[in-house]
DNA sequence: CTCAATCCCGTAGCCGCTACGGGCCAGCCG
DNA sequence: CGGCTGGCCCGTAGCGGCTACGGGATTGAG
């Protein structure tokens, strides 16, 4: 029922840019479409699935090259839960590495926005602080 | 007795890479140094102070933006503890924003990851969920 | 049939650097 | 004082992941 789709309705149904599909299609994760005889792009069900996929891992901050890879076990039927686990478990290690480095950068901006009083004050300590001697 | 450097110098001193020195001067964030008879920056003690200032401010994540707004203040002389803690309550604002982000997305994973044995099992439970029909 | 909405394509811009390439210059050793 | 190495010069392109723009063709509703 949903098949042959154009490109804006497809965009629609799985919430990702339009610019944004042909660009998927430009780097090559999703498969050049069908054409219509005057030339524009015509999606099955199957597209909407794969770029469903897509657009949850984006979601999900995974970064493209990873989605092509998984993409591909997918295509060449090499799907493992070895092997996507791995795939995932990185991505998490280092989404935990930039929540760490986050908290830390939380915990320094309140304590130098601590040492400031926030009044018309002219000379900032936190100038002060940031500009002092390397050491 | 540090007048007088180098790129090279300045940039070791700072710890800022020597090409993004250039980068800053290019956009406009270190002021064009003078220069020797053969065309050869020179340094002197300030721009060591100005670049430490930029480099602590990059490593607490403030967008060159911020550092641009901040350093126009110190230059004319306009710099209060309201306009400072301004800038860097806005910034901590954003980092805590991404925190929440992140966190997010850590338990959406964490779970994800759980549904899937990790064996050599075919057809990862991941593939699944991330492909389902939206809703 | 008209006309707005949709689609086509290619290219440039965003951020904050980083790298590359080809050539000039400074200073140290012999 | 010559040669050599390593530093500096400059401009430009690339990274990721889109987003925007511009100028034209097509589609489909009224």
């Amino acid at each position: 029922m949903t098949d042959e789709l154009t490109i804006g309705t497809l965009a629609a149904t799985t919430g990702v840019h339009l610019e944004t599909v042909r660009y998927y299609e430009r780097i090559g994760l999703l498969p050049p479409p069908t054409r219509s005889p005057s030339g524009h792009r015509r999606y099955d069900a199957e597209a909407v699935r794969r770029l469903t996929f897509v657009r949850r891992c984006r979601d999900l901050g995974f970064p493209i090259d990873s989605i092509r890879a998984m993409l591909t076990l997918v295509d060449r039927r090499q799907v493992t839960c070895r092997e996507m686990q791995g795939i995932a478990a990185r991505h998490l290690a280092e989404v935990r590495e930039k929540l760490a480095d986050l908290r830390q950068l939380e915990q320094d901006l309140d304590l130098l926005i601590g040492t400031c009083s926030g009044t018309d004050t002219p000379d900032c300590p936190i100038i002060d602080a940031l500009m002092a001697e390397p050491g």
